[in-house]
DNA sequence: ATGAAAGCGCTAACAC
DNA sequence: GTGTTAGCGCTTTCAT
């Protein structure tokens, strides 16, 4: 490899503590304490010494040392643990979820278990070995009880998108059984009668409440429910995309489609527009996307809301934190918004 | 507010420190941690004795307390500060760079500046606080100069998408003058002589860059630079397509748009499918997005590779804080990658 | 109003 | 092999 020390790698210096700056100001450290603590009884002249001091030698607090000791023993740090901070849905309740946090002094740490149930509990320890505040997680694995130890000693813990079982910990998130249902009503009222239904892996909660939602409106309206019409584990657009090419060639086809997220949508599009399909055969999106009423047609969706999913799990989560809210609770849920753009609106004759 | 105390809300256990499980399984402190850290000199007995007690208590180290005083003082922890930790190309290279992390035992605090260079500071100083390894930075401020004392003090940093100024900080990006340039260029040999550049605020790097790679296509081609065609400060989509609404009800409007990125491109294209300009119109945006090939026409656009920008970044950033890797050096690009699809072959007689 | 000493949970240095 | 002591940078306690 490249050797060391090129224009601008000087041995790094000492660092500066606490120490230096008493000894420069001519106090004791406790002063100094003081001073960038904001606490009394430090007269206006040695304060100004002290923060001469600290400007001068460009002195900044150990946080980590400064809550070793500490009462509360804060971190002023909260664990974000999510499917993948680079799901545009996930992306978005972080974005709310900093937003609150920064408000409160607060640095988020941010991780992705792939939904996959064993990286939950590496990434999670990775987060609590930090010794965080409070966590926001999106669950995957079967339960959560790992955590009730941590809980129980003190750990503050919110869930997102998703229920949690077998620890008592509250949960903000869409109801995505009625998000389901409400797409396949929407369906069934242009009078489709095979729907088919593209959801994910079924070990996410939100997969299992989405297709007992399309259950419930199926059964509902005395639809008969075609076992192959329903779909899961499709856990990328090339997934949805295959699973729907096949879903077009089988004897008597789907004339419309729900889609269990936003990837799914996007695979199932762009097969339907392959096949030329895309204005025969209905679809509904569980999930807005940026560019859904772009397509041709426009997607028909029921949108989340993912940003105010994450504003409430955050302020809850500070709230539990600050004791002013009880440490589990029953989960809360957040109205799901149906947008007709055209793609759902499509009659089940149109290819006939 | 509700008072404390309902169901699952015991008093917190106390803090179980080292020291409760030497004493637990009947030996020194130091024994304890010389099994948590794999070194030698302890009797495979006293070692099994020693984590029974460890999992018994459900102990787990504290990172923070353990490198207080550990020789190399390593937190294992990085700063990441964005644009928006929700915008999709800035997700993409977090994700990239969470990978690199983890893969070393490092956990990554993630944070935005929404592009405001004052909330560069406030937000780098909240990471700095917290003593992490290195940072990668996303530059938003007019300089970085003040990161010099605590590169100086052993701080390791790289930027991304962006060049930093007035430190010597590596950084990870595209070409963003040549993929401008390409852009034009593809107009231009369309036959386009009429074309708009609609970019992002010019205190960001990426798009003065483009701005320079837009002229430089326009004067090797010889043609007549318009400035009335060169839209700045488009930050949101909704400003975009403002512009873009704009542009097409001047005098002589242009025959196709560059738009400079992902955000600016959406809402161009909102308005010119509002117009019904959409396949009248050419346009070639800069940035990918998942959905370009579905929108009618396609979007042809010049690619990033965001993930690529952030393994390359978390990579050198880590060997840079191994000491592998000089901690200054030159800037690096990435390839950007011409897709047409569509919209950016539309010829210039097409509205006529 | 100020500072010396103890301690947070752990690792380093040096005993035994 | 094992334990004791000191110390990381800070806050707390308590004396002055």
């Amino acid at each position: 490899m490249t050797p060391l020390s090129p224009p601008g790698n000087e041995p790094p210096e000492a660092r500066v503590t606490i120490r230096d700056v008493a000894r420069l100001a001519g106090v004791g450290i406790k002063t100094v304490s003081r001073v960038i603590n904001g606490e009394p009884n430090v007269s206006e002249h040695t304060a100004v010494r002290v923060r001469q001091a600290i400007t001068q030698l460009r002195w900044e607090p150990d946080i980590r040392a400064r809550n070793l000791r500490r009462a509360d023993g804060r971190t002023h740090t909260i664990g974000l643990l999510l499917g993948s901070v680079s799901n545009p849905f996930a992306a978005e309740m972080h974005r709310a979820i900093e937003d609150v946090a920064a408000n409160r002094g607060y640095a988020v740490l941010a991780s992705s278990h792939d939904d996959d149930p064993a990286r939950e509990g590496t990434a999670m320890a990775a987060i609590l070995g930090r010794r965080v505040d409070g966590v926001i997680l999106m669950p995957i694995a079967a339960s959560q009880a790992y955590l009730q130890t941590d809980i129980d000693r003190g750990l503050t813990v919110v869930c997102v998108d998703r229920e949690p079982s077998g620890a008592l910990i509250p949960s903000i998130r869409s109801d995505a059984r009625v998000a389901a249902s409400v797409a396949t009503r929407h369906l069934i009222r242009r009078g489709h009668h095979r729907i088919a239904l593209l959801h994910d892996d079924e070990n996410i909660w939100t997969a299992r409440e989405r297709r007992y939602g399309y259950l419930d409106a199926m059964r509902f309206a005395g639809l008969e429910i075609d076992e192959s019409l329903i779909v899961g584990g499709l856990s990328t657009p090339e997934l949805s995309g295959a699973a729907s090419d096949r879903l077009m060639r089988i004897q008597d086809p789907p004339t419309a489609l729900v889609c269990g997220n936003n990837l799914i949508t996007i695979g199932a599009v762009r097969t339907l527009q392959r096949l030329s399909l895309q204005h025969d055969i209905a679809l509904v999106g569980i999930d807005d996307f940026d560019t859904a009423d772009l397509i041709a047609p426009p997607i028909t969706v029921v949108a989340q809301r993912p940003s105010q999913i994450g504003r409430l799990a955050a302020d809850q989560l500070f709230a539990m934190i600050d004791g002013t809210l009880p440490r589990s609770g029953p989960p809360i849920s957040v109205p799901t918004d149906l947008i007709e753009r055209g793609s759902g609106e499509i009659g089940p004759g149109s290819s006939d």
